[in-house]
DNA sequence: TTGAAAGCGGTACCAA
DNA sequence: TTGGTACCGCTTTCAA
C-alpha cells in the first residue's frame, strides 16, 4: 500500500505538505502542489479512509439505511438516494435493515455513526431516544418519521393528500362502492399512531369519503399485516369468495395494487372493468402490468433531492443547531387503465 | 464519544487490557473481563471503527458493488447476498456502479478496496487489471465475470445451460417459431465477448435450436441495448408492426419478458395463446403479472451462499495463494402461465 | 495475567 | 510557504 510518506517522499517536501497540496491548501505554492500531485499520480495513490477519517472525523460517505432491498420501492428510492448522494461528489453506501431491530442498531451502531457523515435513514422499529444515542450526534435525516415528536429532520411522503386524491378519483370515475387495501379503521385508535404510514393514508381516505358524502364502516378499510403482493393477493381471494361487492379499490401501496389485481384475476374479477383501482408509489412495475396500474407517485426525485439537500446543510454547518425540520415530497396521480373506463 | 480509555478507566484496568478483554482473549481473567464488558455496558461503548480497521486492517465490513438497485434482479440479489453477509456476522454495505467506469473506480478505490474486508462485485467496464490495482490485493468474488482469463474467483449464472432449457421448453410445449430477444447472432463473432453474459446465453440457445434440428437464422436473434422492459416493449412493437410471425420468444431476461409481454398486448397479441414465453432471472414479479412468467430462475440463496461463502474463505486464509476458482449458481426452471397451452 | 508503549496513516496546529 | 510533531482510538508486541 502506498501512503503518503511515500508521495512526500517522491516529491521531496514533508507529509505535512504532502497532505496540504493534495486537499488543495491555498496556501501551498503552485508549484509545490503540482509536483506533489504528480508524485501521487505516479504512485497511484489513494488517501487511507480510515486514517482520514479517524483523525478528521469525516468520511466523505452517507449512508442510506432502508427496510427492504428486494422490494420496488424502497429499492427505487434508494437508487435515486445514492445518485444524489454521488451528485454532491459524496460517495453513497445502502443497508438493508430488514426491518429487525437488532440490525437497525447494528448498522447505526458499528458503520453509520462511525463512518458516514450522515445517515438517512428509514426508521422501523427503533425509538427516538435509541436514535439519539446511536448516532452519536452525527447528522440524520429520517424517511416517513411516524413519531409523535419528531427529534430528527425529516421527508415524509405526502400519505394525506396522496391517499385523498387516490379515493377521490375513485369517486370521479364513479365508483360508489369502494374498499381499501392495507389498513384496518382500528389502527386510527392508539394514539401512538397518530403519525404512520397506516394513518395518514387512513386519514386522507376519510376525508375523501366525507368530502363526497359516501357512506363507509370498518369493513370499507381490510388490514394487510405485511404490505406485500402475495398479502394483498391473499386478501383478493377471501373478499372474492366471501361474496363482497366493490367496484374501487384503493391500495396503500403499489405492491399491495399489483398483488390484489392478480388475485382478483385469479377469481375471474377483471380490473377495471369489474372495479377500478389505484395504488401508491408509482413504482415502475406498475406502468408495465396489464392494466397498467393508475398511482399516486411520490416524486423520488423531489424526495431525494429534499432529504440528501437537509442532510449536506446539517452536515456543513454542524453548528446551526436548528429544530428538526420536516418536509414533504412532491406527489402526483398517474392514470393508467387500471382506472379508465 | 466514549473510547476505550473510559472504558478502561471505569473498569480500573489498562486500555490493553480492556481491549482484549473485550474481544475475549482467554489470557483475560474471567473476573476481569466481567469488569471490563460491564464497564463497557454501562458506557454504551462501542469501538470506533475507524480506529479499528486503521490499526488491524480489518473492519468486519463486506462491500458488495452492483449495477443498478432499482432493477428487479440485481436489487434482489443484492437484499440476499446482504442477508447472507449478516448469517456470516459481517455488515453489509451496497454501492450502485450505475454501470459508470468512474463509478466503479471511485467504489473500488475509495470505498471497498479501503475498507472493507472484501468485495462481492459486479463488473461492468472495468478491466482484470485495473480492478487489480484497484482491489490491492484485498479478497474479491466476481459476479458474472465475462473475462477471458479470469484473475479473481467468480459465480456464474448458468447462462448457456438455463438459455438451453428455455428454449428445449419452448420446443417441448409444441412451438416451432421461435424468436430470442437480448442478443443479436453477431454478438459471437468477437472473440473477446466469448464468456459475456449475452454470448453465453446465445450459446444456450443455439445448442436447443440444434438438438431440436429447428432452423435458425440472423433474424431470429433481437438485440437489445439494453436489458429493459421498455427496450423489449417497443421491440415487441416494432416486431408486431413488420408482420414477423412467431409462436414462441425466449427473453434474455425477466425484464426483458415482462417488457415484451406488455409489448405485445398493446398490439393485441396476447401470451400465452399467441405466443408462449419464457424469461430468465427468476424475479418475485414474474409470479404476479398477468399472465404470470415462466423463467429459468437463478437460484439467488445458492449464488448468494457460493460468492459469500468463497469470499469469506478468502478472507480467513488469506496466505493460501490459490488459482483463481469459478463455481456456477444452480437454476431452475419454473413453469407458470406463460408457457402453458 | 496485566500494563506500557509503539505504531496504523492521515490531519492540523504551531513554529520557522 | 513549508516542516515538525502531536494526536485521532485502537491493536499488538514486549516486558513486567
Amino acid at each position: 500500500m502506498v501512503t503518503m510518506s511515500d508521495v512526500a517522499k517522491e516529491a521531496r517536501v514533508s507529509r505535512a505538505t504532502a497532505s496540504y497540496a493534495l486537499r488543495g491548501d491555498t496556501r501551498i505554492a503552485e508549484s509545490t502542489r503540482n509536483k506533489v500531485v504528480e508524485a501521487a499520480r505516479k504512485l497511484n495513490y489513494t488517501a487511507n479512509l480510515s486514517a482520514r477519517s479517524l483523525r478528521s472525523g469525516k468520511s466523505g460517505i452517507i449512508g442510506v439505511a432502508i427496510f427492504e432491498l428486494d422490494k420496488p420501492y424502497p429499492s427505487q428510492m434508494s437508487a435515486t438516494l445514492s445518485r444524489k448522494i454521488n451528485a454532491y461528489g459524496m460517495q453513497a453506501i445502502i443497508q438493508q435493515t430488514s426491518i429487525s431491530k437488532r440490525n437497525e442498531i447494528s448498522i447505526l451502531q458499528r458503520v453509520t455513526s462511525q463512518l458516514c457523515d450522515g445517515t438517512i435513514f428509514s426508521p422501523g422499529s427503533i425509538s427516538n431516544e435509541e436514535m439519539r444515542a446511536l448516532t452519536d450526534g452525527k447528522p440524520m435525516v429520517l424517511l416517513d418519521d411516524p413519531s409523535l415528536h419528531p427529534a430528527f429532520d425529516s421527508v415524509m411522503t405526502a400519505g394525506t393528500a396522496g391517499a385523498r386524491t387516490a379515493v377521490m378519483h375513485l369517486i370521479s370515475i364513479g365508483c360508489r362502492r369502494i374498499i381499501v387495501i392495507g389498513a384496518s379503521l382500528s389502527t386510527m385508535n392508539d394514539p401512538a399512531n397518530a403519525n404512520t404510514t397506516k394513518t395518514l393514508r387512513l386519514r386522507g381516505c376519510l376525508q375523501a369519503f366525507q368530502e363526497a358524502e359516501l357512506a363507509f364502516d370498518d369493513t370499507t378499510f381490510i388490514n394487510a399485516d405485511h404490505w406485500d403482493p402475495d398479502t394483498a393477493r391473499n386478501i383478493a381471494h377471501q373478499l372474492i369468495d366471501s361474496g363482497r361487492q366493490f367496484d374501487g379499490a384503493f391500495c396503500m401501496t403499489d405492491s399491495l395494487a399489483l398483488g390484489f389485481m392478480r388475485g382478483l384475476a385469479d377469481r375471474q374479477v377483471y380490473v377495471p372493468q369489474d372495479a377500478a383501482l389505484v395504488g401508491f408509489d408509482g413504482i415502475k412495475e406498475g406502468g408495465l402490468s396489464l392494466p397498467s396500474l393508475t398511482t399516486v407517485q411520490t416524486d423520488l426525485d423531489d424526495l431525494a433531492a429534499k432529504s440528501v439537500g437537509m442532510l449536506m446543510e446539517r452536515i456543513n454547518q454542524p453548528q446551526a443547531h436548528l429544530e428538526p425540520q420536516q418536509m414533504t415530497a412532491n406527489y402526483k396521480l398517474v392514470v393508467r387503465e387500471s382506472s379508465r373506463r
